[in-house]
DNA sequence: TTGTAGGCGTTATCAA
DNA sequence: TTGATAACGCCTACAA
């Protein structure tokens, strides 16, 4: 008979063996090696421990040979780390494409997996603000309930209602890190940012159209309820400026009515013969709208977009457009995330703001006449 | 002085308050309504359980007041259900966004949620068999060590590499459920397949194709280690069969020199008068190719795409194309992972191909003049 | 150098 | 109706 300080751990093991449903763990090859599970565990893990070599070899062949693989989410419940982070986007286009690889490829270095979710993408879905909170809440608590470290997310339309920001707050009331793409959030979250220089991207359209004697100008605005699209719409307007003789009418379009509001615009008199989209979608918009009017891009009218989309590109004539960094946005967002959860959240919030270019291409040129 | 029964837990209870690390766990709630974690345990999941309804409200209102939420991770442990599916997928474009998001549909219904990671989509990794290989297995590892319940996989290019599915041996012997899309696995993985018709979306294309006249034609065909290139190379050419007149040729084209190919194709003589480029991709190939030699699409050259992905309606002229139901795959991909890993993966695999339509545009006339 | 005990947050199983 | 206890698979401390 065994001695007692042996006869607990014999008997746990016997009891195992019959239940274990498939994967090796640690037990499994301390049993086949005949070391204990604490053993076995120090081996695995490669710390710089001293160990006996042929123990190390013997347990290191047995693990290989029964496939043994970590159970994170043991891990995950000891160290409070489950090395996932978050990430809410919106249905996407090749911007949040290039947001998420970024995203993805910084996490993977790290030793990090994305919980990607989506924000409300279904057309046919009921957008009554309840519900709409209500899906988002859930899935918020699908991260939280995973025990993500960290959440990066999107400005859904959401927050246009103040009961939105509360679904935030479950985030920042546990001290969950959280980094906001393109929107700033109210500072009480204490949330991270990363977007776009607004200003410089502003600048660099109105220089441009300036540049090609345009003096009246359009911009149609996104949502102002988003961060971005109100520093990008001081942007343009204050680079305007510089021009004392430059006028500009600025329209907000909501998504649903685009069409409308650009028509609406487009038939002022006199008309603007340039107008800055704050998307290429609406970009887009305008582009039909135009063509609707009989009006002859560039010729008739100079159209700058923004996101330099893939489409801006294939639009006919191809689009001119402000190049931004999603790519370069989405990593920055998750070493942002990363470092924080590390910190027990303990850094102060950052702001960071990256630089644009401005595509060139065949939407522009200088205006038919002057007034 | 407390009897002995108590003494063990109300120490461990006394030592862990001050360790805790922000989120209210069972036992917080125990404390501060006195009753033991047990119990707390049994009204929170809300089973059909008898509980004294004041006890009942004062731990519901405890655990409102903390923000208690269930740690999933633990569950995972205890019950073997992490809840999470790997989700393996290609660089996108507006098919896969449609995939992606009927996975995560589905898959949220059902309580479980998508881990998402990207197969290679830089294009300045190195590409080498060996790296690609070891870049795949660490994905795979990334999943299998967080206990993925199931996995969606999209056929990477390396399947071209007899020694990658090893890799996805990895999952299988560890008798994970697989769902592959799109690409038919070999049946020693057992896995399911979910795929598109392409047989009919095949005689679709020919038999509109016939109909307007034509007899020579030609296939852009996608690479034939993908089982739905092969399928859908032989749909459309066993669909032409119904003519006896009509000729094909068929190349396979790669990416990286698909303008080569397609030049060769369309340098034959006598020239097809009609395209089916097996992706909307070489369909854009197509076209810039026509562009150079000077035809005009579609008097000199009829072409059909499949996918009809966002590009197929910005080209000019609008192309027609095989539309799939990307979503649709999606939802029944998740669904069947979900589903047999309900079952211990013990469920046959099954094969499901979803039916296609023909989204007519202008990309396809009748040939300018019989041979 | 190796083994054992205790704990992570929860569920399930008895016992009270 | 409620409480205590043993898992789940692993890791950290401490003991041998």
């Amino acid at each position: 008979m065994p001695s007692k300080p042996m006869l607990n751990q014999t008997r746990k093991r016997a009891r195992r063996q019959s239940g274990s449903n498939g994967m090796a763990g640690l037990e499994r090859i301390a049993d086949r090696t005949g070391v204990s599970i604490g053993t076995v565990s120090r081996i695995l893990r490669d710390k710089p421990i001293r160990v006996a070599p042929d123990t190390r070899a013997k347990v290191l062949e047995v693990a290989a040979e029964l496939g043994y693989r970590p159970n994170l989410l043991v891990r995950a419940i000891q160290s409070g780390k489950t090395g996932m982070i978050g990430v809410m986007v919106p249905p996407f286009d090749s911007y949040w494409a290039q947001v998420l690889y970024g995203i993805h490829d910084c996490l993977t270095e790290h030793d990090h997996v994305p919980l990607v979710l989506w924000a409300e993408h279904q057309p046919g879905r009921d957008k009554s603000p309840v519900s709409e909170r209500r899906e988002d809440l859930a899935q918020i608590y699908r991260m939280i309930d995973r025990r993500i470290d960290g959440a990066i997310l999107w400005p859904f339309p959401a927050v246009l209602y103040a009961e939105h920001m509360s679904n935030i707050a479950e985030l920042s009331t546990r001290n969950i890190p959280i980094v906001t793409i393109d929107h700033e959030l109210d500072p009480q979250h204490k949330a991270s940012f990363v977007g776009t220089d607004e200003a410089m991207a502003g600048a660099m359209v109105a220089r441009h159209l300036l540049s090609l004697g345009h003096r009246r100008f359009g911009h149609f605005a996104g949502r102002q309820v988003h961060s971005w699209a109100v520093a990008r719409r001081r942007g343009f307007e204050e680079a305007l400026r510089v021009a004392p003789d430059a006028t500009c009418i600025s329209v907000e379009v909501a998504d649903e009515v685009a069409e409308i509001h650009a028509m609406q615009l487009l038939n002022q008199k006199p008309r603007p013969t340039a107008i800055f989209a704050a998307t290429d979608h609406i970009a887009e918009v305008c582009y039909r709208t135009a063509a609707q009017l009989g009006l002859v891009i560039p010729r008739d009218l100079s159209v700058v977009g923004c996101g330099n989309l893939d489409i801006a590109s294939w639009l006919n004539p191809p689009l001119t457009s402000v190049r931004q960094q999603p790519y370069l946005m989405g990593r920055r967002a998750a070493e942002i995330v990363v470092e924080r959860s590390r910190h027990a959240n303990n850094l102060p919030p950052i702001k960071e703001l990256l630089p644009t270019m401005l595509e060139l291409r065949s939407s522009t040129s200088a205006p038919l006449m002057s007034p």
